[in-house]
DNA sequence: ATACGTGCAAAGTATTTGCAAACGG
DNA sequence: CCGTTTGCAAATACTTTGCACGTAT
C-alpha cells in the first residue's frame, strides 16, 4: 500500500538528515501514512490515544510542523479554523478537496485536465509555485435534501 | 467604479433583509468596496482608525460574519493563521490568489481556462458547489532573487 | 555522556460571545 | 420607546513555546 511506503521513506528522510528518533514522531508518521485525506492534529491526537500510544498534543504540533518544513506532508486550510494535513507524495500524484459547508464533511477528488489548467497558470505568474490549494465548497448529496 | 456598486448593492439587500443601518456596519462595508484584493479583520480595523472611523475589532467580526453567510463577502483562507475577506460580485466575476511563502505578499490573478476547468469538475461531484477556491503558493519575483 | 525528543503547563493569536450603553426607526 | 447595533472585556479555540525530564546514540 501507498500509506506504507510514505512512512519508510518520511521516517527515512528523517534519519539521514540526522534526526534521532522518538516514540511521539514514529507514532504520528506511522497514523498520517495510514490516511487517505487530511486530518487535523486532534484528530491525530485522538486517534494515537484510542490505539494505546498517547502523544502530547504539543508534540503532534512539531512534528507536523517539522514534517511540513521538510516537505512531507502539505498544510491544508478548509476553512473551518483549524488546519489539516495530509502526506505529501514524492510520485507527484495529488488529489484536491471538496468540503461540505454545512456539515463539514471533506472529501477528496482529483482531475488530471484541472490540472494541466493548474499548471499553465503557473507558468505566467512570474512566481517560483511550489504547490497550489484547490478547495470546492457547498453542500453534500446528504446535506442538499 | 464597481467598488462603488458593491457598497450600494450590499447596503440595499441588508436594508430589504430588514437590517437597520448603523455606523460600524456602514464603515466595513464601504472600506471593503475600496479594496481590489482580500484584506484580514485586523487590516479592516487599523484602515478605519487611520479614517477616523474607529470601530471596535467585535463589530468588524461581526460585519463579515453576517457579509459571509449573505454570499456578499467570500472567506480566503491563504494559510497565514487569519482569514482573509473580499467582496463577492454577482456579475459572476472573481480572481483566485498567488501567495509568497517568503514576504507574505498575496496577489490576485485571473484564468478563463482554469474556470472553465473548475466549472467542469464541479459537475461531477455529487455536491451543489456554492463556490471555489485556488492558492497557489511560492517565491515571488523579488524573494526568488 | 550529551544532545535531541517529549510532555506538561503557560503563553500567544485570532476570533467569538456576554452584556450594558448608544442609537435608529 | 423598543429592539437592533455597538464597544468593551472576558471567554474560547487553536497553536506555539519554555522548561524539566526522558531517551537514543
Amino acid at each position: 500500500m501507498a500509506g506504507a511506503s510514505w512512512t519508510d521513506d518520511t521516517l527515512a528522510v528523517l534519519d539521514r538528515a540526522g534526526f534521532r528518533s522518538g516514540s511521539a514522531r514514529r507514532a504520528v508518521i506511522e497514523l498520517l501514512g495510514r490516511q487517505d485525506c487530511c486530518v487535523t492534529a486532534q484528530e491525530i491526537f485522538d486517534g494515537l490515544r484510542e490505539e494505546g500510544r498517547a502523544v502530547g498534543i504539543a508534540s503532534v504540533y512539531r512534528v507536523l510542523d517539522l514534517l511540513a518544513e521538510k516537505g512531507l506532508v502539505q498544510r491544508i486550510d478548509v476553512g473551518a479554523g483549524m488546519a489539516r494535513f495530509e502526506p505529501l507524495y514524492r510520485s507527484g500524484e495529488h488529489h484536491h478537496h471538496l468540503v461540505c459547508d454545512e456539515c463539514g464533511k471533506v472529501e477528496a477528488f482529483e482531475d488530471d485536465e484541472l490540472e494541466r489548467a493548474l499548471h499553465r497558470v503557473e507558468g505566467r505568474t512570474g512566481y517560483s509555485v511550489e504547490g497550489h490549494d484547490v478547495v470546492l465548497r457547498g453542500a453534500c448529496g446528504e446535506c442538499r435534501a
